[in-house]
DNA sequence: ATTACTAAAGTAAACCTTAAAGTAATGTCC
DNA sequence: GGACATTACTTTAAGGTTTACTTTAGTAAT
């Protein structure tokens, strides 16, 4: 069935020369001669020959990949951040080999000994909400994968991250509500075990304490990033009849969860309760109403990643000083937080 | 820096034992006594010992890896299907590899050949909205690589194919919109070159046929899957001061386009103007109003693909005959084309 | 005519793992 | 006690490519 694969040995064998003749020419090796190249590259696609790259690599020592690990991919920031990485690596000849640990640490830890396996030239990882065990990334640095954190960063020194400037971006939302005269403000944090929602939550705090507004401890419940966290910690209030103003949620899904809970009860946003989030996605302008935010901007990250690593890859034996970024947010103003809720009565 | 990594051959040296015998104990292989394979793994797991896939790969001259190819992934449908064939792949001890075309047929055909060099040991694929030149997947034929089509197939026969029934579905929707009440019915198409957009602008006519309602041909418009497309072909029809009472999109992007556009000029959906499209995300619950479409069930879409896939790879040396397989669609009704629209007036 | 160099190739070895075949020591059976 | 199995290994080779080194023939310089 399966036709046997064309190798270099195959094209050698037609032109009667040896394979690494074949194999320089394919390289435009300056060793061989224009004549021989050219009828050396006639044949390889006459026969149709393709590499095989596992040889390559295998002989190169490296690989010309890069691996990347991600909690989820059906969600928008991610998705968006991984579109901008596939376009870098595509443009200066990188292969990615994509990992989705699905917020599940062990298999995250799996997904990162494979690629160390695979060979993979460097590593972008963002860690899943119960990363807890670092040994891993200690196994990755001592040996010497470039690697680089995105997003969500373990507490580790020394190591490569991009991140989102998360408690200042809160902080700018908490503001703004406060200034607009909000004052009953809740915040569904997620898990402040990790950085991302630590220093939202350290943001939240921060500006509540700035302005003086008492922060009610009911109305502050950490659980998770998605949907149904939000959904479920609204019902909870709503059950107690203890409801905020404004809920600040650590994420998008997060707030689409608490649209969901409200629709369901009948309450409308933003006038019977109000509504803002942590993270920008294309369809926040398209609900009912349109969702205000604040923006990360997903190509400013993937960019500053692939930078990071690249350099990091082409200076690996030199050894390199641990680089962080972190990217500024933007507050965006939709259809929520704008005036025209609770605080208004 | 860089540690060298640990090779069979290190732990060999240090027991005085063959690399093979290393390589069979650590597989647990019966040609190994217990006590030996016991202290070999001991030691492999000391020097912290990873294999080294590249070469295994090569040695067995497979690679336990399987290409995914898709033309987008910030995209809830592709999203979402990537990550079942994600989920699927895992406990099935495959690894995947993602590219991305970017509806590009080049970058595509590309990343066909990269899978290939990379001896990958099945593809999936979603065809971009322009591929035309189809010789690569005749070149995947011939190589004997298992090729399954998802969703977007090109005009080949005797192929691997999990298809949604796109016909019916649109048929279906189109019914629905008569039923309660619609006659000036638009179709913003996509593109009709690839089976998704034909296939569903087919159902469009044989529903309004079977109905003897009139196609306007002013609003069937072509041009592509995104929301740009979506937003610049109703601004078209809103120049002309000429458009339908219900917009039926081939896809949810295209839907959003033109919410954005109706919002923009002031017409409220559904009530001066409805829609419903093909194709369902998450977040359309969450739209206003929420809107109805044709659902295309992710989960058994990658499943199906997956379960061919593996088979035929199994089977590669028996040769196998194509399977076609068409999911059938469910029609999810919202807050739009319910009958609250201009249907009636 | 000898040395020195260059162009265009070839050979050997390495990358690391695994399958297949081989070996030596012990055990089993009638 | 000779034929045959079994156990626990080892040796050899193969998978396809590349890098480093060597060879050969021809040209140029002295």
């Amino acid at each position: 069935m399966r036709d046997k694969a064309i190798t270099l040995n195959d094209i050698a064998k037609k032109l009667n020369v040896s394979t690494v003749t074949v194999s320089k020419a394919l390289r435009n090796h300056p060793d061989i001669s224009i004549g021989t190249t050219k009828e050396i590259k006639r044949i390889a696609e006459e026969l149709g020959y393709t590499p095989n790259i596992m040889a390559r690599n295998l002989s190169a020592r490296h690989s010309n990949t890069i691996g990347v690990v991600v909690p989820k991919i059906a969600h928008f920031f991610f998705g968006s951040i991984i579109e901008n990485i596939y376009d870098i690596a595509f443009a200066n000849n990188y292969e990615i080999i994509l990992m989705v640990s699905e917020e599940k640490a062990e298999r995250e830890k799996k997904h990162i000994q494979t690629l160390m396996a695979m060979k993979v030239d460097g590593i972008i990882i963002s860690i899943t909400q119960e990363t807890k065990d670092l040994e891993i990334f200690e196994t990755v640095r001592k040996r010497g994968v470039p690697l680089v954190f995105i997003d969500r960063v373990p507490e580790i020194q020394n190591v490569n991250a991009v991140l989102i400037n998360d408690k200042l971006g809160a902080f700018k939302a908490i503001e703004h509500a406060i200034k607009i005269g909000y004052r009953k403000i809740g915040h569904f944090a997620g898990y402040t075990d990790i950085n991302i929602g630590r220093n939202r939550m350290n943001g939240f705090k921060e500006a509540m304490n700035k302005y003086k507004v008492e922060i009610n401890p009911d109305w502050v419940i950490e659980g998770g990033f998605g949907e149904n966290y939000g959904y479920e910690s609204f019902m909870k209030l709503y059950k107690a009849k203890n409801l905020p103003d404004l809920i600040f949620t650590v994420s998008y899904p997060v707030a689409l969860g608490v649209y969901m809970a409200a629709s369901e009860v009948g309450l409308k946003i933003p006038n019977d309760l109000d509504v803002i989030c942590f993270g920008n996605a294309k369809v926040q302008k398209f609900l009912s109403p349109p969702l205000s935010c604040v923006d990360q901007p997903t190509d400013i990250i993937a960019l500053e990643a692939m930078t990071i690593l690249l350099e990091n890859i082409e200076k690996r034996d030199e050894g390199f000083t641990p680089i962080k970024k972190i990217i500024d947010t933007d507050l965006i103003l939709r259809g929520t937080c704008i005036g025209n809720g609770k605080n208004h009565d």
